[in-house]
DNA sequence: TTGTGTTTTATTGCCTCC
DNA sequence: GGAGGCAATAAAACACAA
């Protein structure tokens, strides 16, 4: 640093306070007492030979080695000798100096000048001085120290602000979770009650749906063939195999990944699941028709895959749910030249994409 | 009265600007 | 290189509960 050093005033030298700062001030300022003396400063206060110290209460004043700024790095205060009695004014400078406070009016003084502007040019500065019967120096380290609260208070404001905004945000995403738990609820409410009492009529719906949707659809759909191969519908040994493989399939793959794959399962023929599904299951809607547009796609080892855009799912979880998904799938829709387009029999389903790629479908018949 | 936490005043070192 | 601002810090002054 550039010279600024620290001398301690008062008769008997140490002040006991005015701060250590950072790094070697401490040091300095113990090297600096050990060097002057009380005395000669003692007098030099008493001499008048340095007026702007006479009467100041600061417990300690700067000399700039530089020679900068000797008069505004005094930190004396402006109390005149008058305001004490001699004996006052002779004890007062035989006390150890102590930290002073502003008074009220000159911080109020001070703040109001802070509104007006919170930085302080020179010629402002030694008014205030003036007027307030400080040292420009006080006046500027009090603008200093001013600033740097009015910092602290404003970032606590920014982080009030942004907080709040967080929660704000935070409890609209809530209340959107919750709004979709619902729906996604009342979709499979709506589904189980069409699979519990299937009606003679011609259903149709659409509804959004992701992969975990989709799951749970297939899932419910497996529900639905042990229903009918409970009620009689279809006696057929190769279904009865296919459901309970595939229900075994679905549990055992959300368990373990990779497990189960479309080639573990080699016993499950697509002409076999075909003619095992043809009585309940018709795939010949007219979306299943919809080849080009449709999301599930046959692949020449007649398999199908499973195509999405949106999906809250990561791509591993997605894999994962085309490989517990795939033998299912394999039955829930047969071939296309297996279809009876445009009568489908009753009581059978359909489910998948229709044209417009985010929406679901489940039909029933 | 005393211990403890907060506020205020002041110092120091570093940085930027001119 | 000087002047001034700022961050970090010290320490006195103050507030307050036990």
């Amino acid at each position: 640093m550039a010279g600024r050093r620290l001398i301690y005033g008062g008769a008997g030298g140490v002040a006991g306070g005015g701060g250590g700062g950072g790094g070697g001030g401490s040091n300095m300022s113990s090297i600096l007492l050990q060097n002057h003396s009380a005395e000669p400063l003692d007098s030099l206060f008493k001499s008048g030979s340095a007026p702007s110290f006479l009467g100041s209460r600061s417990m300690v004043s700067f000399e700039d080695v530089t020679g900068r700024n000797k008069l505004e790095r005094s930190f004396f205060r402006s109390y005149d000798q008058e305001d004490y009695g001699d004996d006052d004014y002779d004890e007062y400078f035989h006390q150890p100096e102590k930290k002073r406070r502003l008074k009220a009016d000159q911080v109020q003084f001070l703040e109001k000048s802070f509104e007006e502007e919170n930085k302080l040019e020179p010629e402002r500065k030694v008014q205030l001085a003036k007027d307030l019967g400080l040292q420009p120096r006080q006046v500027a380290i009090w603008f200093q120290n001013r600033r740097a609260r009015w910092k602290t208070k404003q970032l606590e404001k920014d982080y009030d602000v942004l907080h709040n905004s967080y929660k704000s945000l935070k409890a609209d995403y809530d209340n959107l979770v919750k709004e979709k738990e619902k729906l996604k609820d009342e979709v499979m409410t709506a589904l189980l009650d069409l699979i519990a009492f299937p009606s003679d009529g011609y259903y149709a719906w659409t509804m959004p749906v992701n992969g975990s949707m989709f799951c749970q659809v297939l899932h419910l759909t497996d529900k639905l063939l042990v229903k009918e191969k409970e009620k009689g519908s279809w006696e057929s040994s190769d279904t009865e195999k296919l459901s309970e493989a595939s229900a075994q399939e679905y549990t055992a793959d959300l368990v373990s990944e990779g497990e189960v794959s479309k080639n573990s399962t080699p016993e499950f023929k697509q002409e076999d699941i075909n003619s095992a599904n043809s009585d309940l299951i018709d795939s010949d809607s007219p979306h299943y028709a919809d080849g080009g547009h449709s999301a599930l796609l046959e692949r020449g080892d007649s398999s199908y895959v499973f195509e999405h855009d949106q999906s809250d799912l990561s791509q591993d979880e997605e894999d994962h749910l085309r490989k517990c998904l795939l033998p299912p799938l394999s039955y829930v829709f047969p071939k296309l030249e297996d279809a009876n387009y445009p009568d489908p029999p009753a009581n059978s389903c359909y489910f998948g994409f229709s044209g417009d790629e985010n929406a679901f479908e489940f039909w029933s018949y």
